[in-house]
RNA sequence: GGAGAUGUCGCAUAGUGGCCUAGUGCGCCCGCCUGCUAAGCGGGUUGAGGUUCAAACCUCUCGCGGGUUCAAAUCCCGCCAUCUCCGCCA
């Protein structure tokens, strides 16, 4: 959520900010409509709370008529308190519904308009040219078949639509990438974690995937958990309800979790394999820094997600998201994209946010700088989601027998040449 | 899943209805004293919110949420977490 004090003092930048997302500018007006009755109804509280509290000191020194007066007094009062109480809660949760609806205002470096309204920032590399070296490429649902590496059939059998086993080569390249992510990242100065993916309501709601995501979230109606749709949720909530000192800032976390997704809406989108799936392993990249600190930090995320990329040695570019596909937090959004041959266009396989103090505010995570202590900046960035990685992999590195090419990065860990199994 | 115990300020503890405006010790911060250090002395030390130019004042905060009461850290109910034991289990 956004900072309250935007409301009264600088209500245009925030309706400016709705309108740059293609969003209504009227939830800023309501907001402030009820930003002045919350505020009403707590004086009011206050006010006959204070009373009540002195005539209460009062009581046990009084004797005889005087006492029984003050006791009639104060009954009086008390049930006025219970009123004002009641109307300030209901006022103040009236008032925080609203404030949670309201999404970060997008940074004005970000592209105006929606989805399609991306700006390319960089492309890598050149996508080969398959004509020329005389054979037609296979789809990574093919080479999958051809390697041993990919059932989607017994995937679908078992747990349905969109879900897969990863077999020999294909588990074991998982294996190795997740391996190879983990070290890099340590390198880099990330903690790595292995967080919870089944988490409370308050974690998801405070990285913002109950507002407009939430029917992509699978929910545990028995247990009211929910399946975390990234290792985000769980590393954001983290540090919640936590004051961390400045000078143990930024903390780094590389999370490698299971990510599950209902995929609701995308019916009919990218069917055919794993590159659209309800469940995937990814390493995520997770910083908590300064509200200062935050943009530069997002250029470095986006840095080390190229590096990522380069050491996989694969084409890609890199894309500024508009604001008005942003989602509910980030004030920016770089995506990688990598090249799919068979697809011959450029699809993300990592997206890096900065999420500035929206997610802190409502997780409740705190920097100590000196005598202040102020919501502290979230980012996240996707080191690397499993299956589409794979995807770009087998597409990118196959050769006409069908065996597969792999960046000299992962030798050490599954060799160079994935053979196909005839 | 069953039984029991515990949950108070950074830490440790006191507090069984109104002198709690939560005391004390440790730690930490500021100052004084002192060849230096230690000790000693004095002061400060949760966080959030409201009124306000400000100063100041006020409200909330004793795991969380309800309730009883004129009044709750304290009594009652529910939940959560931790610990001990039993059962089950990778």
């Amino acid at each position: 959520m956004i900072d309250p004090r935007l409301l009264r003092d600088d209500p245009d930048t925030l309706r400016e900010a709705q309108r740059r997302r293609g969003a209504s500018p009227d939830l800023v007006d309501e907001l402030i409509a009820a930003d002045e009755q919350r505020r009403h109804s707590i004086a009011a509280f206050e006010a006959v709370r204070s009373e009540q509290k002195n005539l209460g000191k009062l009581i046990p020194k009084a004797k005889g008529e005087e006492k029984q007066a003050l006791l009639a007094q104060t009954k009086e009062l008390s049930a006025k308190v219970k009123e004002a109480e009641a109307a300030q809660a209901e006022a103040g949760q009236a008032f925080d519904a609203l404030l949670r609806a309201l999404p970060n205002p997008a940074s004005t470096d970000a592209p105006e308009g929606g989805e399609d309204d991306f700006v390319v920032l960089d492309t890598v590399g050149t996508p080969r040219d398959f004509a020329a070296e005389g054979f037609e490429p296979r789809d990574h649902l093919e080479l999958g078949r051809i390697l041993g590496a990919i059932d989607t059939e017994r995937g679908a059998k078992v747990s349905g639509a969109r879900f897969y086993y990863l077999t020999g080569a294909g588990a074991r390249l998982e294996l190795a990438l997740t391996q190879l992510a983990m070290n890099t990242a340590s390198e880099w100065g990330f903690t790595p974690m292995i967080p919870p993916a089944l988490v409370k309501p308050s974690a998801m709601e405070g990285t913002g995937f109950l507002g407009q995501a939430a029917d992509d979230v699978y929910h545990l109606e028995k247990d009211d958990l929910y399946l975390v749709g990234t290792s985000e949720v769980p590393l954001a909530a983290y540090h919640s309800d936590e004051i961390l000192d400045a000078d143990s800032l930024p903390r780094r976390y590389a999370g490698f979790s299971p990510c599950y997704r209902r995929e609701a809406g995308s019916y009919g989108k990218d069917t055919r394999g794993i590159f659209r799936v309800h469940w995937f392993d990814k390493v995520e990249m997770f910083v908590f820094t300064t509200p200062e600190e935050a943009a530069a930090e997002h250029e470095r995320l986006l840095g080390w997600e190229r590096a990522w990329l380069d050491a996989l040695e694969l084409p890609y570019r890199v894309i500024d998201v508009a604001a008005g596909d942003l989602g509910l937090s980030a004030v920016r959004k770089f995506d990688c994209e990598a090249w799919i041959p068979t697809q011959e266009r450029y699809r993300e396989v990592s997206s890096a946010s900065n999420c500035t103090q929206f997610q802190a505010r409502r997780l409740d995570i705190r920097v100590r700088e000196g005598d202040s202590v102020s919501p502290l900046a979230t980012l996240n960035g996707t080191l690397c989601a499993m299956t589409r990685t794979i995807v770009a992999l087998l597409e990118n590195g196959q050769q006409a027998d069908g065996s597969v090419r792999l960046p000299a990065a992962l030798h050490p860990f599954i060799g160079e040449v994935l053979e196909p199994i005839t």
